[in-house]
DNA sequence: CTATATTATGCAACAAGGTGCATAAAGGAA
DNA sequence: TTCCTTTATGCACCTTGTTGCATAATATAG
């Protein structure tokens, strides 16, 4: 039920294609959503079933046709809808930590190996997320920041502050490990 | 394939009913695993099929007859190949942010409302886990904690750097919302 | 000249997760 | 006395997610 509303919530942005949508999880929408093509042409044509999204078939020469989505009525209708009841709280799955929670003396090796392998995505995120930043949104540039991209920035400060904070944990854990597994 | 490992690591612990795998996810299991207690029995027969398990049924007079389950030496390679695999990197899915690319100057209370709901949840986590931190781990029971706890006390120490910095970032969402959308 | 990447779509099969419903006995609260 | 909670298990259905396969044309790299 959620990548639905990831979808409407892009469509009412901006009409796009089955392949516009999925690339931009490449992009910004990446920070906080993914989803593989498959699923986003199979949600699009449920959707579509449904009547929440209209689609116009473009006749190309030299490519496959393509079909340019867009919000309905009853689409803009489901998504207010959903706007207005609160989330519920998301449960918490974190697969780093069942590993760790195996950690013994006998196996120090291979859980600082997965920690170290860990650190290194983590602090290659980071990098990423800076130079975004710095890039994108200086001082100067925030100004002026369109509206409409506000909280495209917010999603990468929660980046930002997400992999931060991942991080210094990760110098704790090293610590716990060490103190307690030699 | 994620909570096959949850629950054989928890039984190579120790053996246990599938109750009682279900109610450790009410205390420091839960900090990172959740599941249902359908699932956590539907995944216990596959489990015990597939022989990585096996259970011992014990009649009870008074209350309906209870399994108890440990893991088996098939159950305790399968784990220990499974650890020896880095973990891949898991997909970001944040609902709140979704929720948020859909704010406007003309819903900023329907946004703020949600934005508060989630903040007072967060400030009652970070409370309990700063409880649990105070009463369990303080520095001196830190020098006497066993081996097999760390990594539990490790999970509750990512639960609050999470928390702190997630509400650290949700002060920054109000700043930006409340500049870009009065 | 061949291979791979890009644009653009989709089906089928399977694995995993979530929701609802059901059973059954004991104990405590209202 | 009736209802709710705790202990203890499970099935069935539906939704969601993943993997593999398939098509088809152009452009670019080696």
């Amino acid at each position: 039920m959620s990548l639905k509303y990831v979808l409407l919530t892009l469509l009412e942005r901006e009409s796009r294609t089955g392949y516009d949508l999925v690339r931009s999880f490449d992009s910004a929408v990446g920070y906080f959503w993914n989803a593989s093509h498959q699923q986003v042409y199979r949600e699009l044509s449920a959707l579509s079933d449904a009547k929440l999204v209209n689609f116009k078939q473009i006749k190309q020469d030299d490519k496959p046709d393509k079909k340019i989505y867009s919000l309905s009525g009853t689409g803009k209708t489901a998504l207010h809808d959903w706007l207005e009841n609160p989330l519920k709280a998301g449960k918490t799955k974190d697969l780093l930590l069942v590993k760790l929670m195996n950690a013994n003396s006998d196996n120090t090796d291979q859980m600082q190996r997965e920690l170290q392998a860990n650190r290194q995505r983590s602090t290659e995120m980071q990098a990423t997320y800076r130079v975004i930043e710095q890039q994108y949104y200086s001082p100067t540039q925030l100004k002026s920041l369109p509206d409409d991209q506000v909280m495209i920035y917010a999603a990468l400060r929660k980046g930002i502050l997400s992999v931060d904070a991942h991080l210094a944990w990760l110098d704790e854990v090293e610590t716990l490990m060490n103190k307690a597994f030699q």
